[in-house]
DNA sequence: TTATTGGTTCAGTATAAACTGAACCGGAAT
DNA sequence: ATTCCGGTTCAGTTTATACTGAACCAATAA
């Protein structure tokens, strides 16, 4: 594969990276400079060169930028004598993604356990349905821990 | 709570189920019906019953019953003499649900498993970021099964 | 003091998707 | 033969939201 090539397909999965976030309810913008600033070898982005490089507004930017910080998957660094910013990843905790999805089942467990309360007849077809998929669902919120644990003492030995 | 009470609260589960299936990229309208079918006490619906209890024409209806039949969620009984479906919902595996969660972080480590792959420098701050979340979740992947067969055994006993 | 840099803000546009409603259709009943 | 039932199809409307672009702003430089 050339180098041209691999840029080529670098800046392919970028685009891709906008499309997940689409997906998941988001600016395709915020996640395609998500991807610039970690696909790309380079590591370091300014305001103005993530605009540059994905041809996007400033208006857009700007605001996906805001957005990124916000939920604290972004920072900054600057340099002494300079206004820019140096935007990169900030390397979370590695089980944030893990968590995510941990507190998606939680949420889902709590909204079956309110349809469930709500039901006439808890023996009906459809409240034991429930009741075995809330039952479930706690089961493995409840390994979600333990396999932490049992991750981070595999690591450390 | 009245009798009265419940059936309201029910029905703003129903709503509740339509944003819910909203933000996961789905039609609201879908996840109105698969709300009436799990939540309301009564268990099987007809497709007209469906246009008036929740409001909406019969084009919106014939839409999403289709696309929940798709994604093999609903179904329907028929009783002889009658032209009419009953729709109700599909008790399938528990496991589905969990199951969409592992394929989901399948997907995202390959995503990054490509990502790492096009790093020019395999040892750069965000190439042993990405390494190192692949390697937790690929860890987090295997235990899936070893979970499922746990629970399964559990409830046997 | 004026110009430049590095942005922010916001009004307006473009686009996509959900939803409606009316026309239509096949099969059964009259 | 035509009317009703139980839908399907599809063109058009509505609505949401991402995005643009131009005006603006504060800090620094000339």
């Amino acid at each position: 594969m050339t180098e041209e090539d691999r840029v080529r397909k670098q800046k392919a999965l970028v685009e891709a990276m906008g499309r997940i976030y689409e997906k998941e309810g988001l600016q395709p913008i915020s996640g395609r400079i998500m991807g610039l600033l970690t696909i790309m070898d380079k590591e370091f982005f300014t305001f103005d060169e993530i605009v540059e490089e994905l041809q996007i507004s400033k208006g857009s930017a700007s605001n996906a930028i805001k957005m990124l910080e916000l939920r604290n998957v972004i920072e900054y660094i600057t340099v002494a004598g300079e206004r820019k910013r140096y935007f990169h990843i900030k390397k979370i905790d590695k089980f944030t993604l893990i968590d995510e999805h941990k507190q998606k089942l939680k949420l889902t467990n709590e909204f079956l356990q309110s349809a469930l309360e709500l039901k006439s007849d808890k023996n009906s077809g459809n409240a034991l349905f429930l009741k075995d998929m809330i039952d479930m669902i706690d089961f493995f919120i409840g390994k979600f821990q333990e396999f932490k644990e049992e991750y981070k003492s595999g690591r450390e030995e």
